[in-house]
DNA sequence: AGTTAATGCGAACATCCGTTCGCATTCAAT
DNA sequence: ATTGAATGCGAACGGATGTTCGCATTAACT
């Protein structure tokens, strides 16, 4: 990278660099990404690319970083509303935003999401996990009984994976069988079901 | 392909050149993954390789069918075991009966199904999830009433997916603050839970 | 032992990849 | 309008990849 961005053409550029290579990611998959295609796509010649990159894993890096910020404001967005529902309505309101946002643009951000065990990319779902770890705690606070939050760490752990890959896989390929509102709604009794119950186990 | 292999020296040869792939895919990824490397690890030369797949694209589709064969000969392996026991131990035994699975020959397994999203790859996790599923049906046959059995495919979508996730995260990067035999325990829990429950909803 | 078909080999080929670099263009400041 | 720096370009480079093909080796059968 020759330096950092000073003109306003330049700054769109980046811009226009990470959208496109999120359209090449949901096009062919990250495998089949390459500099000249995303270049290609953003309109602009690879050399520039590296003018903003340093290499390939940078751009990636860069474009999994959008990713996060992107599911993370969402859910930062929807926080203050949950208060005043309770805990099933509250889940499927997070869950709601989330899915939204893996619906928009050609499913640029679910593609994304879809390569999380690339190398790289599962710092994304780790940072979205420990959001939601902390929205949980703060929902716990004080409200409910000792034994369902010393349990709280694992079974949020349980719990927020079997969301998140539950919503993947679904938009990934919808079951014909029932909808994508069905599909929330069954994670969000799951979620909360469990969270409540405090786990029958000691 | 030339010819469907004749002698013993190539029968076990295509056995070599899976076992090679899965090998390389455990420790560098699909993605790194070369017919050169492929070969040199299986002790043969590339030419050979392209005497018993006809290109790389067949080759990790063989691969794949032998993950989803481990897994679903381990599944039905316990199956008949499982009438002896509750519904929450049963669920607990499946899930170990996979989980040694995963952590079998260097996770060379656990490798493979975390590429699931990978073009070829897809259809093994249907597989598994079919199974599952006919697992479950028989298990409710005329013991659970109407309505757990009516919402029984969403709710067994929903579990089977979050027991398959939760166990490839935790096994490609274990989290410290609890062991295995506890998050199989609190999927068990989940899944029990949920499946007796009926799920709270109309 | 000799013959033939099956099997194994690996250098060679075309293609594509990530990345670089010298030059052309544009911008901002004078 | 001139200048010097910032920005944009794309042909070119070295290396890697998937795949092929003619030849060497081995097994099976007479």
């Amino acid at each position: 990278m020759r330096k950092q961005p000073r003109q306003k053409r330049s700054q769109a550029m980046v811009d226009d660099i990470l959208e496109a290579t999120m359209i090449c990611i949901a096009r062919h998959g990250m495998e089949a990404t390459t500099t000249r295609k995303v270049a290609e796509v953003a309109g602009i010649s690879v050399g520039s690319l590296y003018q903003y990159f340093q290499d390939k894993d940078e751009l990636y890096e860069a474009v999994q970083e959008r990713l996060t910020d992107a599911v993370l404001e969402r859910v930062v967005q929807v926080v203050p509303t949950l208060p005043a529902h309770d805990l099933r309505e509250s889940v499927r309101i997070l869950l709601t935003s989330v899915a939204d946002l893996l619906d928009e643009k050609d499913g640029r951000y679910l593609a994304l999401l879809r390569e999380w065990n690339q190398v790289g990319m599962r710092a994304g779902v780790e940072r979205i996990e420990a959001k939601m770890m902390e929205i949980i705690g703060m929902q716990a606070a004080g409200r409910w009984d000792r034994d369902v939050v010393r349990r709280l760490p694992l079974v949020s752990y349980v719990l927020i994976n079997a969301a998140i890959f539950n919503l993947v896989r679904y938009f990934g390929s919808p079951s014909p069988y029932f909808s994508r509102e069905e599909l929330i709604g069954a994670l969000a009794d799951l979620v909360s079901a469990q969270i409540q119950s405090g786990a029958a186990r000691d």
